[in-house]
DNA sequence: CTATATACGAGTAAAATAGTCGTATATAGT
DNA sequence: ACTATATACGACTATTTTACTCGTATATAG
């Protein structure tokens, strides 16, 4: 419950880790090895960063990935909901489809804590964590 | 992800409808037809909360359960965990197995999150939900 | 030409969550 | 005392989400 995915962290991980050598491009499986990561997610994880132009790809020996400029400066809830869609402590936060409708006696305190939560990760770029 | 549980929405959901009754004991079956809410599910979270001593069960007909005094003044952070266990984002906030260990290079800012969103939910009383 | 990369769709495995069932016990009302 | 309606609770099944794997194609450095 109220739990980050593995994708999301391995994400993490792999910037955090390309941040410090900017101009080189590095391999998923040199990351996979370094943190324990199974390669073949993180590859495609990767993937789905490089089709974000979070960074970029290059393919061959040699070839790995390198972080954007840019990356840095966005914030946290741009990132997970990129990689993850939107967040939501609850179904009604996303999408209406629940049965209750107006029914629900809670709806409108969790949206405001939902609210709280994003407020949280709108604050931190994801510079923050990577450096 | 990032989500919470039904068995939480349930018992809120519940809390929130026994606070305005709460001199009269109320069925879980009443809870549960009236908000749609599978009821031997209800039930066992009824049960759950009335073991916390959050609510007073009455058994046989006429039975149900009924709010304790103080329950509106207690943080959401304790709700929630007495019912589910302790919020992690990631799971070394909460044990520390982890095969990284200090080779994790994220462990410190995820860590620090976790904080924030715990805060949110000391900040909350279960009265500020339920009224 | 080969070895080492990324690209990506499809598939499987595992874990967490959600929901059900059976049986026992209590008690109000008749 | 009997019956209907509650809670109590362990065990079980189903569903959904998350995690991970595999196969095949393409690019490119040496």
């Amino acid at each position: 419950m109220l739990k980050l995915t593995r994708k999301l962290e391995y994400a993490l991980i792999a910037l955090r880790h390309m941040q410090d050598k900017r101009d080189t491009f590095i391999s998923a499986k040199e990351i996979a090895d370094m943190y324990l990561i199974p390669q073949e997610l993180l590859a495609k994880t990767l993937q789905q960063m490089a089709k974000l132009n979070y960074i970029k790809a290059a393919q061959g020996p040699k070839g790995g990935y390198r972080m954007r400029k840019g990356l840095t400066e966005i914030s946290l809830t741009q990132f997970i909901e990129d990689i993850e869609g939107p967040i939501g402590i609850v179904d009604c936060t996303i999408n209406s489809d629940c049965v209750q409708l107006d029914n629900c006696n809670i709806r409108l305190p969790l949206k405001q804590i939902n609210n709280n939560i994003r407020a949280i990760f709108n604050g931190i770029r994801v510079g923050d964590i990577t450096s």
